[in-house]
RNA sequence: GCCCCGGUAGCUCAGCUGGAUAGAGCAACGGACUUCUAAUCCGUAGGUCACAGGUUCGAAUCCUGUCCGGGGCGCCA
């Protein structure tokens, strides 16, 4: 866990600290409840949330509190007895306009409009519009995309490098010291292979075009002449020895394996704006593993099973698992482990995040309780997503049925320029290029973040490259739109200063956005407290089809001086936070679309 | 056999740390561009939340079982 567990009688998370300046309502309104609870009914700690949560149906009013339903046994009165008692006796805070008690005794809040216009007004001067810095001092290693050297990225990657991102630039946006390592797979058996491989066909043309792809190709070719003759597989596996031991011609080829990668992915990466401070490949940490398994037997914990070196995992009710195989070599386990040896030493981090597919699960479970039991000191968290599918099938590298990453992404470009030429004719080209990379990219990542991460998920072309509706474009064209509104603005009012005007809150949509901008601080903490970028997505996605309502329904311009004034600086606001909400899923906000 | 995940509108998915009338998008139907960008907005229609029990004042949400789908389970990573 990330922040303290919710539940008890006072959320740990809301502290002793004094309230900060630009605490969102739900805290402030949390406190009051669970104080004023407290002190009405003579209450210890007992285990009841006391504390709001917000309505689901804004008709009830803005937060509501459910402690009287629970508290009817414990004070052996009527529910709706306690909340009308509560109603009665509590003085409320200044911000709240009414409470109102309904239903079995659900009470009710209604912010005032006045508060909610100043609290809106603050958080202009706050660059973290709202959200608690609660990850200073703190460091987190982040380890995602991982993609294996000499295999292109195909559409299974995305979303570990996706996903993986949203949570390191949510930790980012925190204040957490984080480190984002691409821990590739530049190590093992398949190395063999490509290097006998490498030596009979691999096509220099090829390889300068495309090398990853052309690697791939002489693993394949290799691969399965290795199925038909032994010879050949033996000469792989001398040359995987070789180079275990360092032999120099095949460090030198192995080496310009991993470099060619490195180059075809970072253009991957350069293209979805994704940066690693490290790549550190499982070979990193080869010269550490030998004394991972010394530390290992010395401890008691790895025995010897059947040649092989094992770790016995039954009273925690999981399979064994290996540490060494029975010819000497190492396993994922054992350079998993050395690796976060490696890390806390580095880098001290309060917690070591993984972000991979939901296959690799039994494998994170072993090794978080062997770190464990060797004392190691870290929050190691597993991240796991699902799958992606094919509508037909899984796919696989060897059914050929793989879609490349690279071709994704340049069909959503192509399909954006599309749009954009149609809708934007005048725009010079390379603008429009620019505008349909920045809305295609945006497109595919969307797709990606905005679903529950452990959701199945079957990739089709029309859902990935959606452009309409719950979709990045979407929420870009409501930034854009508030832009240009805002650029109008400024050019048609050049005298005037906006802070000689206060927020007013009159109109229904001007409530709701208000409302929905003060829960910027909640969606960020629950996106990252539970590792899922979607949530933050569909708080974006909310506030963007209210603004988009108040836009097309509600004059700004044409509006009178000073509600005129009043209605930009929450269009400001509110493109403040679409802004820095689409940044941290990674998605670009071009000012006009 | 054991373990993990999923099953919500015709389709794709939110909602799942229990709360009031289960939400979006797409598709369908009907409206709104001489107005701040129609990649938009407004409206209509569409649901035994897989099934059966249980816990609870209250269950799509928690527990148990069943069915269907996906994944994992000693020398791959």
């Amino acid at each position: 866990m990330i922040f303290p567990p919710v539940g008890n009688t006072l959320r740990p998370f809301y502290g002793e600290k004094p309230m900060r300046e630009f605490a969102p309502f739900e805290e402030r309104l949390s406190i009051w409840t669970i104080e004023t609870m407290q002190s009405i009914f003579e209450l210890e700690k007992s285990g009841i949330k006391l504390g709001v949560s917000p309505t689901q149906n804004e008709t009830f009013g803005d937060y509501q509190c459910n402690a009287a339903m629970e508290l009817a046994k414990v004070l052996k009165k009527a529910p709706r007895q306690i909340a009308q008692e509560f109603a009665d006796a509590a003085v409320l805070p200044d911000f709240v306009e009414k409470i109102e008690i309904a239903g079995p005794g659900f009470i009710n809040f209604f912010l005032s409009n006045a508060a909610l216009a100043e609290h809106i007004q603050s958080l202009e001067n706050d660059p973290h519009l709202g959200v608690e810095q609660a990850g200073q001092g703190k460091a987190v290693v982040i380890d995602y995309s991982s993609p294996n050297v000499a295999k292109p990225m195909h559409i299974g990657h995305i979303r570990s490098t996706v996903i993986g991102n949203a949570i390191d630039r949510l930790y980012r946006f925190l204040g957490y010291h984080v480190i984002a390592d691409n821990h590739l797979g530049d190590w093992g058996t398949q190395f063999g292979l490509m290097m006998v491989g490498f030596r009979s066909f691999a096509d220099k043309e090829a390889l300068a075009k495309a090398p990853v792809e052309e690697l791939e190709r002489v693993y394949i070719a290799s691969y399965n002449k290795s199925k038909e003759d032994p010879s050949w597989r033996d000469e792989a596996k001398a040359e995987l020895v070789k180079l275990q031991q360092g032999d120099g011609e095949n460090r030198a080829l192995w080496k310009q394996f991993i470099e060619l990668s490195i180059q075809e992915f970072d253009t991957i990466y350069n293209r979805l704006g994704v940066k690693f401070d490290l790549y550190r490949g499982e070979s990193f940490y080869n010269d550490q593993l030998p004394k991972m398994i010394k530390t290992l037997e010395g401890r008691g914990l790895a025995v010897e099973s059947d040649g092989a070196l094992i770790v016995d995992l039954e009273e925690d009710g999981m399979p064994v698992c290996i540490v060494r195989k029975s010819d000497g070599g190492y396993n994922y386990a054992t350079t998993d482990l050395a690796t976060v040896e490696s890390r806390i030493e580095e880098f001290s981090p309060d917690r070591i995040i993984y972000v991979t597919d939901e296959r690799q699960q039994l494998h994170f479970k072993q090794f978080f309780t062997i770190a464990k039991k060797l004392g190691m000191e870290a929050n190691l968290v597993h991240v796991w997503f699902g799958l992606m599918r094919l509508p037909e099938a899984t796919f696989s590298t060897r059914e050929g049925n793989v879609i490349k990453l690279a071709a994704l992404l340049d069909e959503a470009e192509a399909r954006a320029l599309e749009m954009v030429k149609s809708s934007s004719p005048d725009m010079p080209e390379d603008q429009q290029k620019e505008l349909a990379r920045a809305i295609g990219i945006g497109a595919i990542k969307y797709t990606d973040l905005s679903q529950n991460p452990q959701s199945l998920v079957t990739f089709t072309w029309e859902k990935a490259l959606n452009m309409e509706g719950n979709s990045a474009p979407y929420l870009q064209y409501a930034y854009a739109r508030i832009s240009s509104v805002s650029d109008k603005y400024s050019a048609q009012f050049s005298g005037t200063d906006l802070d000689d005007y206060p927020i007013t809150i009159e109109h229904e949509l001007e409530r709701r956005i208000a409302i929905k901008l003060s829960r910027f601080p909640a969606a960020i903490r629950a996106a990252a407290e539970n590792y899922r970028p979607n949530i933050l997505a569909d708080y974006l996605y909310d506030l963007a089809q209210i603004y988009s309502s108040f836009y097309q329904n509600v004059p700004f311009l044409k509006a009178d001086e000073g509600i005129r004034e009043s209605r930009i600086r929450l269009c400001r606001a509110t493109a403040a936070t679409l802004r820095q909400g689409l940044d941290l899923l990674g998605i670009e906000t071009p000012e006009r679309i």
